[in-house]
DNA sequence: GCCGACAGTAATGTCAACAATTTTGTCGCA
DNA sequence: TGCGACAAAATTGTTGACATTACTGTCGGC
C-alpha cells in the first residue's frame, strides 16, 4: 500500500528512536520493529541501515542493530563542529534575511520571552529547535544544513537533558536575542560571533554535567 | 569466504568509483556489478544504500543506482564547509603535535617541492591528500574527521581536475608550507588562519573554473 | 512516412524460506 | 549451591525466486 514504503518506516523509527522510545544502547529486534510498523524485515532492515550510516543506530555483527549510545565527550565535539557550522548560517543568515524572515525571527524570540517567563521548559525547547531551524533555512547553505541535522539528531537526549538544568534558559534566552538582534540588523560578523559565543556555552553547559557526573 | 563483505564490497565500490571508473550519472548495474565484485545482489545493495547515505551514489525510485553528479556549485559549498572543519582541525593539531608529527609533515612538504620541481602533477595531488589526512590524524577530532571524509569523497572529481590547472601547485604549495609551519610552531591561531586561506584560494579556483565553464 | 500503441526484454523492488550464529535455559557434576 | 557443558530457542545474515516497473524495438494506423 506504501508508495516509498522505505522512507516512511526510516521516518518514523528516527522519530521513535528520537523521541526517546528506545533506550540507548537497546537491542532493536527486527522481529519486534517488523510487526510495530507493519513492514517487512526487508524494508526494516534497509531503514536500520540508513539510521546506521546517520549514526542513529549501529550495527554489531551477528548480533544485530542498537540505538547507539553517544557519549557526552562525543556530544561536546559535535558541538564543537555545530558551532562552525551553525556559526557560517548565522552569517549568511544576515545577509540574506528578508523583512518576513526577520519578522518570524522576532515572534519566535518574543515567544521564548513569554515562555521563559512561565518556566514551560518544553515549550522553550521546542522554541529552541524552531529558532535555530529558521536561520538554517534563511542560511540557505544546503551542505551545512544536512550535515547539521545529522548531528543535531544525534544529540537530542543530551540537548534534552540540558535544557532541564534549572536557569539554563536564563542564560541561552539573552543568547538568542543577541543572534536574532545581529540577524536582523543584516551584520554576518556579529551574527556569527552571536552563534558562536551561544553555542560555546553550549559546550561547557555539556562539561558542567560531565564533571558532575565523575565525581 | 569474506568475513564481513558488505564492507568490503562497500570500500571496493567507493574506491571504484573514486577511481573515476564509473562516470558520473551513469547507472549502476546490480548484476553486473554483482560479477565484478563476485557477491550476491543482497550485498551489493547494502553497499549502495550505504555510499547513498555518504553521498556517493543516489537513488531513483524504480530506476536503481546513478553515481551523483556532485555540481561545480556543489562543490564550492562543500570546500566552504571544509574551510571551518579542516580550521579546526589545523587548530588542533599546532596543540597536540609532536616531534615525529613534525617530522612527518615537513617530510611530506620537502617531498611536495621536489615533486612541484618536477611538475609530476598526480604525485602532487597524492602527497596533497596525505598532507591533508596527517592533519587531520593529529587533530583527532573524530566528529570532524568523519564528516570531512564524507566531503572529500563527494569532491574528488573536482579536485582532481583542479590539480590539473597549470600554475595551481606554485599557488598551493607555499599555502601548505605556512600550515606546516604554524602546526609545527605550535601556534593554532595561525594554523587555522593558513589552512583557511588555503582552502579559500580552493574555492577561488573552483569559482574560476566556474566562470570559465559557462561563457 | 510519421506517430502512437503494444509486446518483449531487462532491471529493480520485495518477499519468504534457509543457513549460520548468538543467546538462553537446563542438566549434570564437583 | 555454584559452575561448566550441552541442547534448544531466538535472532540475524544470506540466498534465490517472484512481482513490478521502466526501457526498447516493432507493428499498425493515419
Amino acid at each position: 500500500m506504501p508508495e516509498d514504503s522505505k522512507a516512511t518506516v526510516t521516518e518514523a523509527l528516527r522519530v521513535a528512536i528520537l523521541a526517546g522510545e528506545f533506550a540507548p544502547k537497546q537491542r532493536l529486534v527486527e522481529i519486534d520493529l517488523c510487526e510495530r510498523f507493519g513492514t517487512s524485515r526487508f524494508i526494516l532492515r534497509s531503514a536500520l541501515q540508513e539510521l546506521a550510516a546517520q549514526g542513529l543506530v549501529e550495527f554489531q555483527h551477528n548480533r544485530g542493530a542498537r540505538v547507539r549510545d553517544v557519549s557526552l565527550a562525543e556530544a561536546i565535539e559535535i558541538t564543537e563542529v555545530r558551532i562552525l557550522l551553525e556559526g557560517l548560517l548565522a552569517a549568511r543568515a544576515a545577509e540574506r534575511v528578508t523583512r518576513s524572515d526577520a519578522a518570524m525571527l522576532r515572534a519566535i524570540v518574543r515567544d521564548m520571552r513569554t515562555v521563559v517567563a512561565k518556566s514551560e521548559l518544553l515549550a522553550y525547547s521546542d522554541l529552541n529547535a524552531r529558532l535555530h531551524g529558521a536561520i538554517r533555512d534563511i542560511g540557505a547553505h544546503e551542505t551545512a544544513s544536512r550535515l547539521l541535522r545529522q548531528l543535531r539528531d544525534q544529540t537530542v537526549r543530551h540537548q534534552f537533558s540540558l535544557s532541564l538544568v534549572p536557569g539554563r534558559p536564563a542564560v541561552s534566552l539573552p543568547q538568542h536575542e543577541a543572534i536574532v538582534a545581529a540577524i536582523t540588523a543584516r551584520d554576518p560578523d556579529a551574527a556569527e560571533r552571536a552563534m558562536r559565543d551561544h553555542l560555546q556555552s553550549v559546550v561547557e553547559a555539556f562539561r558542567a554535567l560531565s564533571v558532575a557526573a565523575t565525581p
